[in-house]
RNA sequence: GGACGGGUGGCCGAGUGGCUAAAGGCAGCAGACUGUAAAUCUGCCGCCCCUUGUGGGCUACGGAGGUUCGAAUCCUCCCCCGUCCA
């Protein structure tokens, strides 16, 4: 996306709109583009984040990739580390008040997180602040002063204000304080756009207004959908299990994006890659002509996001041994191994020879949880040595005098080599 | 401070003395089908033991005691959550 800055205007209002829930306003953004086109001053974007949890997963990205593609554009990319406001918590989309942070927590999250952030965006490019810079400082007077310029009424239209008092959840003083606060960071940043997710709408537009109170012309709302898990029903969370996380193996990472449905895979197109919507719209016209194979174009995108957080490489790597794995039901090539003795054998019940000790290694490499689990799966004919069915409890029979090397398959994803050393080998 | 309602397996939720490891749903796992898709169908879905069987044992319905041959279900006390009134 480098020499974008020729684009012309509505390539680049399409290209920063893409994946957008709602810009408000588009026609603000477009003089503002037009105007720094001009004058050849870059915008200045701003994210706030709260250092809340220390990893991040594709739903996060989401809005992070919206400001990755208003750098793309050259413009000032503000990663804003809510390190004073996390102490508070931001009551947004909450139905209680959210446990407030220790200053340690807070910086080891926000290190975390700008490790994390740095896979998208270019350390180079980004201004990194930290909201303390001016938060901190601030006094008895300069709070008073910054409440003045907005009133409760406004405040507790806010839905969740209003839910939880109309609920009779107790709201406490320094969440209505929140908004404001954040609001103030974009008067600090003289911010000219303001992204968030759109959860974050209200206190986006409460820094629009508060900013015009402090004489600045108000900031542009820029809010991206929620992204749906991987279930493609819920939203994207880890507590619904449904995430890929950024920092997971890229053979996971690839195997759980392969794992969604055909209709999902175009939303995670439009927000989860830096395709422009042509190229998108281009895709999507070729697998309903038949022209492209869906599971392709799936596999190109989980690809790219694999690419994104491990890089090229790693991302062909996790592809190739996705083929081998699941479409020519290969072994993987990295799979654990155990060395057996002879004295680790158990003897078959049934022919009395000496036997593999199935359920104990099932155990013993994280394949089963519990001994009825490891009961269960073999008698749902999940297990199986060397492509072959293991049944009942027996042990897989071994030739005491060769050498061989096992391969265990527990259902489609868990596998160990077993090598078993006789006694007569040298 | 007063009056109610409620706490059941990962989640939701039925169950008011034995037939209940506890209905049903969701999630999850496995098998079939496939493109590891999704959807669908079938089975499983507390833990341990063995001779894997319509096998044996243990633990579980907020906590602690009690009644009973037998308790998620009845009684007592305690803890927690919610609603209404003040």
């Amino acid at each position: 996306m480098t020499g974008s800055r020729q684009r012309s205007l509505d390539e680049q209002l399409a290209y920063l709109r893409k994946g957008c829930a709602e810009v408000i306003s588009e026609g603000e953004l477009r003089e503002r583009l037009a105007q720094s086109q001009q004058t050849g001053k870059p915008l200045r974007v701003k994210l706030g984040v709260d250092p809340t949890a220390p990893d991040i997963h594709l739903g996060h990205t989401v809005v992070l990739r919206k400001l990755k593609h208003f750098q793309d554009l050259g413009h000032t990319a503000i990663f804003l580390i809510g390190d004073f406001t996390g102490m508070i918590g931001d009551p947004s989309g909450r139905s209680a008040t959210r446990p407030a942070l220790t200053r340690e927590q807070v910086l080891a999250n926000a290190d975390t997180y700008k490790k994390q952030v740095f896979k998208l965006l270019d350390p180079h490019k980004t201004e990194v602040r930290f909201n303390s810079e001016w938060l901190a400082k601030f006094t008895g007077e300069d709070l008073i002063r910054l409440c003045s310029r907005y009133t409760l009424a406004r405040l507790i239209e806010r839905d969740d204000f209003r839910s939880r008092l109309r609920a009779n959840q107790p709201i406490a003083l320094h969440e209505l304080l929140y908004p404001m606060l954040q609001a103030y960071d974009s008067v600090a940043l003289e911010a000219d756009v303001e992204l968030g997710g759109t959860d974050q709408k209200f206190n986006l537009l409460v820094g629009r207004e508060v900013q015009r109170s402090y004489g600045q012309p108000a900031q542009i709302a820029v809010l991206t959908p929620i992204l749906p898990g991987l279930d493609g029903v819920q939203r994207m969370s880890k507590t619904l299990h449904n995430y890929v996380g950024i920092t997971d193996p890229p053979p996971e990472m690839f195997g759980k994006l392969m794992s969604i449905s055909d209709e999902l895979m175009w939303s995670y197109y439009e927000l989860l890659t830096d395709l422009t919507p042509d190229e998108i719209s281009k895709q999507q016209r070729e697998v309903k002509a038949g022209k492209a194979h869906p599971r392709d174009v799936k596999a190109e995108l989980a690809r790219r996001i694999v690419a994104d957080f491990h890089g090229e490489p790693a991302a062909r790597q996790a592809m190739e041994e996705f083929e081998r794995v699941f479409s020519r039901k290969e072994l993987p090539s990295d799979i654990p191994e155990v060395i057996l003795k002879r004295a680790d054998l158990i003897q078959n019940p049934r022919t009395r020879s000496p036997a593999l000790p199935i359920v104990r290694l099932m155990l013993e490499h994280g394949m089963a949880s519990s001994r009825a689990e490891a009961d269960r799966l073999i008698n749902q004919g999940a297990v199986e040595i060397d492509r072959q069915r293991v049944l009942l409890r027996d042990g897989y029979h071994v030739k005491d005098y060769e050498d061989h090397v096992f391969a265990m398959r527990v259902g489609k994803r868990r596998f160990l080599r077993i090598r078993y050393k006789s006694p007569n080998s040298s």
